[in-house]
RNA sequence: GGGCGAAUGGCGGAACUGGUAGACGCGCACGACUCAAAAUCGUGUUUCGCAAGAAGUGAGAGUUCGAUUCUCUCUUCGCCCA
């Protein structure tokens, strides 16, 4: 008998797949397509064990699907604009373009030994020129159907490191690099005009029925619909301003106007723009940051004007108007009415400028006498103080009664508001897509004629300058068309701009002329599975979902709005942190188990501090080189550990225990099989032969139910219950034929898991891989049956009896039963419950 | 603060439409093989109890013949938004 050698019958079946080009597809009208995807890595230059729990999930159901006799595309590209990049250069004097190709080649190698049904045929890489010039041809597309526009717009901006910061990059208000106080400035920015698809993008969330509710939910929640209405406030005062627009969810709180509040852009302060009290306090403002949380958690403060607003259910009260940091300019129309009794930013900002605060809605549970006290009541109740809007329920009644007034008066208006902003695509960076445009010397924004597509991304260039480094390079910058000069944009588009129509390119990767082709997008699209990680639940999603639209938008001959049919969110992978005595993160490479505590492996006598289990980062130290662990056990074992311990929808725990006995029991597949090749059988029919069919049958059920629900570590679960079935079962005298013809197909349901074993188990028995095997469903109904007898509802004892006995018969048996009858034998049975083929529950 | 979700042995986790709670794996214990160890194989492993038996799925209630599963209240944790 042999020992398995995973490393040789790794090698040698990808260098068969990758030879034959057994992944690489065509389309094929005669056959089902099936698209599976899985979200492209960032050439960061290693792969990790994410990435190695992500693409093996998708690589289970992408042959899976394969044996089921669907045309699999299952294509594999890089994301590689991006940031990373442009630092490393920096800090190592590299350039972005070898640094990320170096990168891309070390990683398609680490994917490979992972041995993915991947057709590399279709590889494409965001950053290629390739890829990129159709980018810009779509963004003129969307320039033309006026999808893009350029407007000024508040960015956070580092000061020291002179560069514009996304959301994410301000910590606690300060530069994640430079450590600087991040400030707010305005800058002249392309936006992508998702906001005009809001309530599209909202009702394609109902159809799709493959996503979590969990995705849906979030996504929901950011396109964020409101209900509410827009009031036009008089206003009086020495300003020749007669009217200020708002809107409002809440006008039901009108009786508590206390005041009103303009964002600093209104266009009000343009009276006071050369006002020096002004300026200081738009200064003051610039301090905090552009985000809600930023806004929410930071101090109210306001600027009086010298107008008044006027309530207009009330005319009689006449309110203060303010220009405060709270109020957004993207929001509504920039301006808000402050209630402070039902809102807590109104009322901390009423607390600091002494505003009255007036009680309008009472809780349930109170009476007329509630005053708001401590803190805003913004919850349900009846409102009060309101003369004629008084005793209606809030906030549902009282807002469309008071909408109504409003607009009986005609100084308001029911209106939708949506929270979902447009998408800021301009980045000051380098290493992007850069985005087509020209400007004029007056400044005007002109496209790249088509023709003169691609802008071509200049290479080798100077990064160690202050800014973007694009801003420095002249000779690029400066072009000369039909005599005239102009200025190229240096700005680069979002790299989430370049993950928005992957999916698309993959379906035609070498078509020059444009994105995609109409053919292979009609056949391959929509992806049948998205599978990626939960954080990417919002704004990749989104972007994707918006871009599709935008295609189609407008455009006759392509009408798909959602790109992904179905999408599954993988959890993470964790590993137990570590810490030496001096608080220090401990990798653990560097750690020797010495009678089962946990050592430093150059210090032995120095315990380790084991902390929480936390999702594998560089930062912890935490993680584990997916490289290290295919050259120690091997892909297959690596594939099936990462898929056992958990549902692939949680986060699952890499342990080392957990890894070695997925190695072990590859050895005792292997072992198992060796069996059925060499052992010797007589050859007669006998009992063993039917138990081994309809253990078979079974667990093709089985197996066939785990992989279409995602249950992968049941799938796993299943292996192991197979393994244990046949290590006892094997010695029986089985015909050859019949153990051959069970276990092959056996074999064939382990080829979505671990490839390589299975393919080479089946080569020894001579078997081909054909298609995903059928079960027996005759053959996997029981005849005996484990009857469960309950008393009062509890389990008393089992009785295993034929199939289809009923009740009388069942009762019979169970009076034999000295040890279940004494239960109620002495008791007068007052009803008998019988489920055939399952239970009888006895009351007494 | 709001939304969503989760809670089951020492640990990761099973349990399809309410019907044997703890599949499978890890760990642990004991045994076999061995001069010995490793590896391997076998047996056991929710708790209490010698046993018969009883209790038991975060806590408390409810619906039901029967609840891990359905409903309500609470606690804790996680994620997202603020």
């Amino acid at each position: 008998m042999e020992r398995y050698n995973f490393k040789s019958v790794e090698e040698k079946w990808q260098k068969y797949w990758e030879e034959k080009k057994i992944f690489s597809t065509k389309l094929d009208k005669s056959k089902k397509k099936f698209y599976c995807l899985e979200m492209f890595p960032y050439p960061s230059g290693k792969i990790h064990m994410g990435h190695v729990r992500n693409y093996t999930i998708g690589d289970v159901l992408a042959r899976y699907k394969s044996l089921q006799g669907y045309n699999v595309l299952h294509p594999m590209g890089w994301d590689s604009f991006g940031m990373p990049a442009e630092n490393a250069a920096r800090q190592n004097n590299l350039d972005p373009k070898s640094w990320t190709e170096s990168n891309i080649k070390n990683m398609k190698a680490q994917l490979k030994k992972l041995g993915l049904s991947i057709d590399w045929d279709r590889e494409i890489s965001t950053a290629s020129e390739e890829y990129y010039k159709h980018q810009q041809l779509f963004f003129l597309e969307l320039l033309e159907k006026k999808l893009v526009y350029r407007k000024e717009n508040y960015v956070n901006w580092d000061p020291v490191d002179e560069t514009v910061l996304a959301n994410e990059q301000v910590i606690d208000g300060k530069g994640w690099r430079s450590g600087a106080t991040v400030e707010r400035k305005k800058l002249s920015q392309w936006f992508f005009n998702i906001s005009k698809f809001s309530q599209s993008l909202l009702d394609g969330l109902d159809g799709l029925y493959q996503w979590p509710n969990k995705v849906k939910t979030m996504q929901k929640n950011w396109i964020g619909k409101s209900f509410g209405c827009e009031i036009d406030f008089r206003t009086e005062g020495n300003l020749p301003v007669e009217k200020i627009k708002c809107f409002t969810t809440r006008p039901d709180t009108l009786f508590g106007f206390s005041f009103l509040a303009l964002s600093i852009d209104h266009e009000v302060s343009n009276f006071y723009k050369d006002d020096k009290d002004f300026i200081k306090f738009k200064e003051e403002c610039s301090k905090t940051g552009t985000t809600e949380e930023a806004i929410a958690v930071g101090e109210k403060i306001g600027f009086k004007t010298d107008l008044v607003a006027v309530n207009p259910l009330n005319p009689k009260q006449k309110v203060p108007v303010y220009f405060a940091n709270f109020v957004l300019m993207d929001y509504g129309f920039g301006a808000v009415f402050g209630c402070p009794a039902h809102d807590q930013r109104d009322y901390d900002f009423a607390k600091k400028y002494n505003l009255e605060i007036k009680t309008v809605v009472r809780p349930n549970d109170q009476d007329e006498t509630f005053k708001v006290n401590h803190e805003a009541y913004p919850g349900p109740g009846i409102v009060i103080n309101s003369d004629f809007l008084n005793g209606l329920s809030a906030p549902d009644n009282s807002v469309l009664e008071t909408i109504k007034i409003l607009e009986k008066k005609g100084i308001g208006k029911k209106k939708i508001n949506f929270r979902l902003k447009d998408w800021g695509v301009s980045r000051q960076r380098y290493w992007g897509c850069p985005i087509p445009v020209l400007y004029d010397e007056k400044g005007n924004a002109h496209p790249v004629p088509k023709e003169n597509l691609p802008v071509k991304l200049p290479e080798k260039i100077n990064l160690n300058v202050r800014g973007n480094p694009l801003d420095h390079q002249k000779n690029w910058r400066e072009v000369e068309i039909d005599g005239e000069r102009f200025f190229r944009e240096t700005d680069t588009l979002d790299t989430f701009v370049c993950s928005s129509w992957y999916y698309l390119r993959f379906c035609s990767p070498n078509n020059k002329d444009y994105g995609f082709d109409k053919d292979e997008i009609d056949y391959w699209m929509p992806v049948d599975q998205y599978i990626g990680g939960v954080e990417h639940a919002i704004l990749h999603l989104l972007y994707s979902r918006f871009f599709m639209q935008a295609i189609s938008y407008q455009n006759s001959n392509f009408n798909i709005l959602e790109p992904f049919d179905g999408l599954f969110t993988q959890g993470m992978v964790c590993h137990e942190t570590y810490k030496d005595k001096n608080n220090n993160w401990i990798s653990p490479d560097d750690i020797e188990v010495k009678n089962g505590k946990k050592v430093l492996k150059n210090n032995l006598s120095e315990e380790i501090k084991i902390g929480p289990s936390e999702s594998m980062s560089k930062s912890k130290k935490n993680t584990v080189d997916p490289e290290k662990i295919i050259e120690m056990y091997g892909a297959d074992s690596a594939r099936l550990f990462i898929l056992s311990d958990s549902p692939p929808e949680k986060d699952v725990q890499w342990s080392d225990d957990g890894i070695a006995s997925s190695y072990k029991f590859i050895q005792k597949l292997w072992t198992l099989n060796e069996k059925v090749v060499h052992e010797i059988y007589q050859n007669h029919q006998n009992d063993a032969d039917m138990n081994i069919a309809k253990f078979t049958n079974k667990f093709l059920k089985k197996m066939t139910d785990s992989l279409n629900n995602f249950s992968y570590n049941i799938l796993i679960a299943n292996l192991h219950e197979m393994q244990n079935f046949f290590s006892k079962e094997i010695d029986k005298n089985y015909t050859k034929k019949t153990l051959i013809e069970n276990f092959s197909k056996i074999l064939i349901t382990m080829v979505p898991i671990i490839p390589h074993l299975s393919n080479e188990c089946l080569k020894k028995i001579n078997c081909e891989v054909v298609e995903w095997p059928k079960y027996d469903e005759k053959l996997i109904v029981e005849d005996i049956i484990l009857y469960v007898i309950q008393v009062n509802g509890k389990k008393k004892g089992l009785i295993e009896s034929k199939r289809n006995l009923d009740q009388v018969e069942l009762f019979e048996k169970i009076l034999k039963e000295e040890k279940i009858s004494k239960h109620f034998r002495d008791k007068k049975i007052v009803k008998k419950i019988f489920i055939p083929n399952k239970l009888i529950n006895i009351l007494v």
